[in-house]
DNA sequence: TATTGTTATACTCTATAACTATA
DNA sequence: TATAGTTATAGAGTATAACAATA
């Protein structure tokens, strides 16, 4: 029996942390993603990386580790993975030959394209409750928040946990 | 090296993944505050259940857990390290044995005023680049974006992972 | 000497199942 | 029969350390 005063369904004293019903959307938002991307057979991580191919000529496995925040060992059978189903391809730089170059393949965009229409559409029910003006508004917040998040990043990584 | 078109210091195509910088924003909250609450000894969990508790006479562990999306066998020892540092107390719900009524004490309600004091400073220098509207703004969008998932969350529970 | 990628191993955290007591 | 809380155990996920190749 939740009696005290409540918030948006929570106790006001959860409520009234700040970001913590942020944390929760972020959460909420990729549970919801890993469930719908199970029938494309691949993980959200396996998605992000992709959707950070699509748009690279080529990426390290370092630089795709740091944007995403996980410890680079994972990224080496993350990125087994993909190339084992010719969603992308590993080729030594040849300016820096310890480095692989990672690149996406036509099955890949193929894949990255199916799975974010996925990712647009739990957007869209997620974030339904807003108006478009109010949408927009987060996203950019989230966008100039997280600038010198991602600045200090690339210089000194944080991983995980 | 990051070739490629890039936005707000990612590669534009993970950049515009929907809820992408919304879910790290939460991530970086967490991991800060984590830091910040080593020195009173407790963790992130440890506050909210302090947070909740601080507006709420008495609350079950099972609802606690459908709060803070944690199995309920992890709230055990949740509470039992706040109940050994003297910061919460259980008692038996007199209308329903089975329950344990979860309070929070005096030194709890010290600690959490504490914890949140730090919780505050984190939010005020992760959210600084924004204006105090675009806070705002933020901060009601995320509460009317969750409060069908609380609805929904206690009533058929899901937990994490 | 430092860095990228790799592998194997150890560790942390969480979920699962089984139990007690209450309903 | 079902639910709240508890405990111990198994499993998933991650980080750590050591190594090879390259800078």
């Amino acid at each position: 029996m939740a009696e005290g005063s409540m918030r948006d369904g929570l106790p006001e004293g959860l409520a009234s942390v700040t970001g913590f019903q942020l944390s929760k959307c972020g959460w909420w938002l990729e549970q919801r993603l890993e469930e719908e991307l199970k029938p494309l057979g691949i993980r959200v991580r396996h998605f992000l990386v992709l959707a950070m191919l699509s748009t690279s000529e080529t990426l390290s496995q370092q630089e795709m580790a740091g944007y995403l925040l996980l410890d680079p060992t994972l990224m080496v059978g993350l990125i087994d993975d993909l190339e084992t189903r010719g969603l992308c391809e590993r080729t030594r730089d040849p300016r820096d030959r310890r480095r692989h170059s990672v690149r996406i393949t036509e099955d890949g965009r193929d894949l990255h394209d199916r799975a974010r229409a996925l990712a647009d559409e739990v957007g869209a029910d997620v974030f339904g409750p807003l108006s478009s003006d109010e949408l927009r508004t987060v996203v950019k917040a989230m966008g100039r928040v997280m600038e010198p998040f991602w600045a200090e990043q690339m210089i000194r990584p944080r991983r995980k946990r």
